[in-house]
DNA sequence: TTTTTTCTGTTGCATATGCAACAATTTTGT
DNA sequence: ACAAAATTGTTGCATATGCAACAGAAAAAA
């Protein structure tokens, strides 16, 4: 995703730092993690793609994260006292970097040359996050399901370059991505196609206006 | 909000840096900076309140984010091809420090201790607003207009450490934040009065459950 | 391969939410 | 202190969205 984003560098800082650092496999599907207790633990996705998954009480999935590439995730990003239940899925088979931030900042102050550079490695890594979530909120706060809908595939189209994009979910997630009612979005859809907004064969959406 | 955020210290240091800085004086309801251009503007609320504001073709006012003091904001944490006019307001007088990403960064690298400790503090300033982002996602996923007004009470609760607290915005300004109809706001906490979930007197809310 | 599961596409119906409009109240500005 | 502007509180009505259900297609598992 991120073009300056050198992941073997970055792996080998880590693994040379004095830092205690997991790095995990996970195969389609399996849990990576869980946002229960407080463990000040930070994620960085080093190939795959993970979920942040979310059910509430009527049973609603909701895709509350996608993260892809040299994000970063982990319950450190979430308030103590949260009332929810979130754990990270792997969307596909996935490679995980683990550490905690308590390590990175309060044990190991030896202003080491490797703590300034993964400081400022790490403050990039949330400046793109920071982005990111921006995007987001950007289109949760879209009033209707159309603007939604428009609003993520413009973001896709811009990522792609083209006019023409597949999209990461399919359509059941992409619902929940959404946080919307997949009948609604299907229906909603079919109007962008009958209007001649968008074509649609299978994942692969095109802008047509 | 954030107790551990020395703003006089933090102020200090950057006035004795190499970095050109400013801080400036907004009255309430002037603007505090627009999201047009691509600056790699931050800022960071010094005292007082500021709004994020966007205004879509429907002229539906949505309450993009609200800082205080500490919470860093600016063009910089959103990408550059948005389709958005974005703007900040101040909500009350505030004081707002000013600085590009790119001259922290790029222009002054002499490895001074001002600039690890600078780039260790806005880490942490980032990671902060990581976790405001998520909270906010976390209420923007919500599904219905109960939801999203219990879980935004929860969190005021929360913070006030208190069943009771005043909010933050008018109920107009709170039906933008939550990105709802005022009128239907408005309805769902009859409602919610009604069943005994809550009471309400002007602003102050208790919650009763 | 065959079987099982998940996903897609669609529709009728119920309802939560948005919209418009207005009076009463409060706040702001002069 | 007064006038103007904004906010609050409320309601009737329209409709966008959610919900339930199902058949066919596609994907995954056996």
């Amino acid at each position: 995703m991120d073009a300056n984003f050198d992941k073997e560098l970055f792996i080998e800082k880590f693994k040379n730092s004095c830092n205690r650092i997991q790095i995990k496999n996970f195969k389609k599907n399996e849990i990576v993690t869980t946002y229960i207790e407080k463990r000040n633990q930070i994620c960085i996705v080093l190939s795959g793609e993970v979920d942040l998954i979310r059910y509430d009480s009527n049973g609603n999935k909701t895709i509350i994260g996608h993260f892809v590439v040299s994000d970063v995730f982990g319950e450190v990003f979430y308030p103590a006292n949260t009332n929810n239940e979130l754990f990270v899925i792997a969307r596909k088979n996935s490679e995980v970097l683990f550490f905690t931030y308590d390590t990175l900042f309060n044990k190991c102050r030896r202003n080491c040359d490797f703590h300034k550079e993964l400081t400022s490695n790490l403050t990039e890594l949330f400046l793109d996050q920071i982005i990111n979530l921006n995007l987001r909120i950007e289109l949760l706060t879209k009033r209707t399901i159309r603007e939604k809908i428009l609003a993520y595939f413009d973001i896709l189209s811009k990522r792609s370059i083209r006019r023409s994009f597949t999209l990461p979910f399919s359509y059941t997630d992409l619902a929940d991505f959404l946080s919307i009612d997949r009948s609604a979005m299907m229906r909603e859809l079919k109007l962008l196609i009958d209007e001649g907004f968008i074509k649609k064969h299978g994942s692969k959406i095109t802008l047509t206006f």
